[in-house]
DNA sequence: ATGGCCTTGGTACAAGGA
């Protein structure tokens, strides 16, 4: 089974780069971040005729998720859009149990996490608050699910060799102690980084700015990532950063994340 | 380098992203 995350920075610019990246990764889960669409124009029967069934949660300019399966594959199942408990005006979490043909279905929880802006800021006080929610119910979550998948854009970046300049980058955004600090009490829930279990390249990214020919120089950071519980651990045989589709032309910002899990 | 880019809304340029 295969399972992955990508940020498209916009589903509506991005939509044909998606269909031509599923074509060729048939994967049995993807969720999305930045779809940037409210409900109404979220494009399920493009989708659809492309053979891909999907959940989704949206608001106008900003955020938005989904969760893509297969449409072979039976429907996502006990649906949960954002974080329950918390009051929350933006589009930010969906969340479903999936089950392919060979593998015993798996709660996938798909997430954008808040950017956070700067320390000290209105929106870091938020992001702080989103991530205590995001913990208390993921582990309530874990009690119901013990095979449970956590996967999106944490906008964390969990230790300096996930970032290309670590000096410059010390104590700002994604990388402050007190963003590090809630990846860890994620990991404490008995989660683990499931990219971090393999050997990987040194500088390694899911994310490389616009700017500065970033892709080109290869500065970036490591902030999308897929969690998996201590149930699946033994399972996870592959876990892998796609760049190929930061190549392409009009590319997102950020590549896919992809983890394979045996049956 | 104080920044460079991309997307949205809307039709000029501001906000947000990371």
């Amino acid at each position: 089974m295969k399972l992955a995350t990508w940020n498209v920075n916009s589903l509506g610019v991005r939509l044909p780069h998606l269909l031509a990246w599923l074509a060729s990764h048939p994967v049995d889960a993807l969720v999305l971040q930045e779809t940037k669409l409210t409900d109404d124009k979220f494009p399920h029967a493009e989708l659809a005729a492309a053979g891909w069934q999907a959940v989704w949660f949206g608001q106008k300019t900003y955020n938005g998720v989904a969760l893509l399966v297969p449409a072979a594959q039976a429907a996502p199942a006990e649906v949960v859009r954002n974080i329950p408990g918390l009051d929350d005006e933006q589009a930010r979490v969906i969340a479903a149990t999936v089950s392919s043909a060979n593998a015993p279905a798996t709660r996938v929880i798909g997430a954008y996490f808040p950017n956070g802006q700067a320390p000290g800021s209105d929106k870091f006080a938020y992001k702080m608050k989103w991530l205590e929610a995001l913990h208390r119910w993921v582990q309530a979550e874990l009690q119901l699910h013990p095979r449970l998948v956590l996967m999106g854009d944490f906008n964390i970046a969990p230790e300096d060799r996930d970032v290309h300049d670590p000096v410059a980058w010390a104590g700002q955004i994604h990388c402050t102690d007190e963003e590090r600090a809630h990846f860890q009490a994620l990991l404490a829930l008995g989660l683990h980084d499931a990219f971090r279990m393999f050997e990987q390249a040194p500088k390694s990214w899911s994310w490389w700015d616009y700017r500065n020919l970033a892709f080109r120089k290869n500065q970036g950071l490591r902030i999308d990532h897929i969690l998996v519980s201590q149930a699946l651990r033994a399972q996870v045989a592959a876990c892998i950063i796609d760049k190929e589709p930061r190549r392409a032309e009009r590319p997102s910002d950020h590549a896919p994340v992809v983890v394979t899990l045996s049956d």
